[in-house]
DNA sequence: GTAGGGTTAG
């Protein structure tokens, strides 16, 4: 019989959802003297364990004090263990349960361990895992066998998963959907299309099998196609859909995608949010993230981690880093890593070097532990805020405190580091004495600072090591013929200008997206005519003549002479991308509202003096998000300082 | 009293 007192404590618990809430409830239970009921403290277990996301610590806790932990126990740790960060100490616990436990693994115990494997890539612990299932004779079992296929999948070894779903007595839909993303896993589509056709039924979750393979592949198409013929569709369909888009950069109709699921009255999940969002936050849509902000608010999606992440990046990529530390300070629950280090990336992109150190010590006290992409958006933090000395200290606190082996990416941003505060020697020894070859990308950087820095010599040696790396990448012929330009040596220009041309080498087109009333448009420059860009040529000649005769706007030719005749330089430079989004935007919003544009290349020197001159003549703020970083344009000039 | 396949942010 439950007493009174179990009972209110199993209601309780059932409707849990936060540590915080999870630790009152058991202090309750210790308070009534339940605390040995095993019928509760399995349910705290499970609750900690499985449905808290951050209390995995305080589940093992509890575990470690039990004296006889009984196979459901054991299980509730394995599973939670095999979703956490760390799902090693799901096999330990597996193998704790192998020597200690009165019983013996069962079923459940393998299929969750199994995950572990999965989720580590570990083939060496799937495969004693495998063994020690047959051993069993749970290998054959319908479940364990069909987590099998799908631990060799994502391991990438297809051929073992096949052979394990040959050898299944009578594989059932779930395991025909696991071998059919085992073979989407190893690259093969149409191994995965074959076995689509033979399937002898399939539900739902087939088709959305199929959707992600797709996706996941790039063939948004294809995945579209099936999208619209297949029978049924639920949320994880199309959450599948919106995330597809985002990821290949298909903003637009992630958007539409999911204005089109709330339309329907299907029900949005919190994966169709973090895709929406994310496509806002690379698209740079501000309006509609304002908008899905107030949604997630109204429809009770604000207590979940991943969706708060999500929002706090999209603002953050917006330019709005004080709604993105809003979001941050308002989190519920235990910040993760990723709300940690997407609030630093935000306050580096905007410049705020001092503020972004200051919380990665914050992070640091809370006890979250940084990894390599915290250091990645901390030095990018130092060196686009000319943070050298900080920069040099949090370069050997992670090698030496954190034990995190640099990879070439910080090594990259130490060249940053370097060559943006002019120190180019430096940077060049560093980059000659890094323990890694250097690749093309570091070499890039070393140039653009000497290009930022007219450094000729050191210029010339740079790309004499580029040739051998990437012997016919634009960007960098551009910019040596740049750097040439700027020193007046029109004879190497034309060298460059002509090896380029033999080469028939294209330039990489750039492109500018501008959100007005939710909907984003992006020009491409040079762009045909059509009545959008019509409209923004029309503006943007009415405001080039104002600037000149006004604001002393001279245009910077500099920049174009690699890739047209004299007379062009100035007609080709009012047809960059960024001019005529500005010019769009400028021409459809209300006047007075801030401009946001968002490029894929980095902005050039004319545009940038161009912005900096209309906000001081039309009174009016523009943000840039540039490839590097955000330039925020008031009064004249620019939140980089000219230091980009 | 727990399962297996499909969607999740830096």
């Amino acid at each position: 019989m439950n007493s009174a007192a179990e009972n209110l404590c199993l209601s309780l618990l059932s409707n849990c959802r936060t540590l915080r809430n999870l630790k009152q409830i058991h202090a309750f239970v210790y308070k009534s003297g339940l605390e040995t009921d095993p019928l509760i403290s399995a349910k705290i277990l499970l609750i900690s364990a499985v449905q808290i996301s951050d209390a995995i610590d305080y589940a093992r806790r509890l575990f470690i004090h039990n004296p006889n932990p009984d196979v459901f126990m054991y299980n509730t740790l394995i599973r939670g263990e095999s979703e956490s960060d760390s799902p090693n100490n799901s096999v330990s616990s597996f193998a704790r349960m192998l020597r200690e436990s009165y019983s013996p693994p069962d079923s459940f115990s393998f299929a969750f361990a199994l995950k572990a494997a999965a989720n580590l890539r570990c083939l060496k612990t799937g495969f004693q895992l495998h063994c020690q299932a047959m051993v069993r004779g749970l290998d054959t079992h319908l479940f364990v066998g069909t987590t099998l296929v799908s631990m060799y999948g994502e391991c990438g070894f297809v051929v073992f998963a096949r052979k394990v779903f040959d050898e299944m007595n009578e594989p059932n839909v779930v395991a025909w959907n696991a071998i059919i993303t085992a073979y989407f896993r190893g690259n093969d589509l149409s191994g995965a299309d074959r076995l689509f056709g033979l399937i002898p039924c399939r539900d739902l979750t087939t088709w959305n099998v199929m959707l992600a393979g797709h996706t996941k592949a790039g063939d948004l198409e294809r995945a579209k196609g099936l999208f619209l013929r297949m029978p049924s569709r639920d949320d994880v369909s199309w959450s599948t859909m919106i995330v597809g888009f985002a990821r290949n950069g298909y903003f637009d109709e992630a958007l539409r995608v999911f204005r089109e699921l709330v339309g329907s009255g299907n029900r949005s999940n919190e994966v169709s949010l973090t895709g929406v969002l994310s496509a806002c936050a690379q698209a740079g849509a501000f309006e509609f993230g304002k908008i899905l902000h107030a949604f997630i608010e109204k429809m009770g999606f604000a207590w979940i981690s991943s969706v708060n992440n999500a929002l706090l990046d999209t603002y953050s990529k917006c330019g709005n880093v004080l709604m993105a530390r809003l979001v941050f300070e308002r989190m519920p629950g235990k910040k993760s890593i990723v709300s940690w280090t997407s609030m630093i990336a935000g306050l580096a992109m905007q410049g705020y070097g001092e503020e972004a150190i200051k919380l990665f010590h914050k992070m640091e006290e809370s006890g979250t532990r940084p990894d390599e992409i915290t250091f990645i958006s901390i030095l990018y933090a130092c060196s686009h805020a000319g943070l050298l000395e900080r920069g040099h200290e949090i370069f050997s606190k992670m090698t030496g405190i954190y034990n995190i082996e640099p990879t070439i990416e910080h090594y990259g941003c130490m060249v940053d580091l370097y060559g943006r505060a002019g120190q180019l020697h430096k940077a060049y020894n560093f980059v000659v004495q890094m323990p890694v070859p250097p690749n093309a990308i570091i070499w890039r950087t070393l140039l653009g600072a000497c290009s930022f820095f007219g450094d000729i010599e050191l210029a010339e040696q740079v790309k004499k090591r580029l040739s051998e790396l990437d012997p016919d990448n634009s960007g960098d012929h551009v910019l040596l013929s740049n750097i040439y330009a700027v020193a007046g040596k029109w004879k190497d220009v034309d060298t460059v200008r002509r090896l380029m041309a033999e080469k028939n080498m294209k330039k990489t087109p750039g492109w500018s997206m501008i959100e007005v009333d939710k909907v984003m448009y992006s020009f491409v420059a040079g762009d045909k005519l059509n009545d959008i860009t019509e409209e923004a040529y029309n503006k943007l000649s009415e405001i080039t003549l104002k600037l000149k005769v006004e604001g002393g706007y001279v245009p910077e030719v500099g920049s174009v002479l690699h890739d047209i005749e004299e007379e062009e330089k100035e007609d080709t430079l009012s047809k960059h991308s960024e001019k005529l989004a500005v010019a769009f935007g400028m021409a459809r919003l209300c006047k007075g509202r801030t401009i946001r544009i968002v490029k894929n290349l980095r902005v050039c020197k004319d545009c940038h003096s161009f912005m900096k001159s209309i906000s001081k003549v039309y009174e009016l703020d523009i943000v840039v998000r540039d490839r590097s970083r955000f330039h925020s344009f008031k009064e004249g000039s620019c939140s980089c300082r000219d230091y980009w």
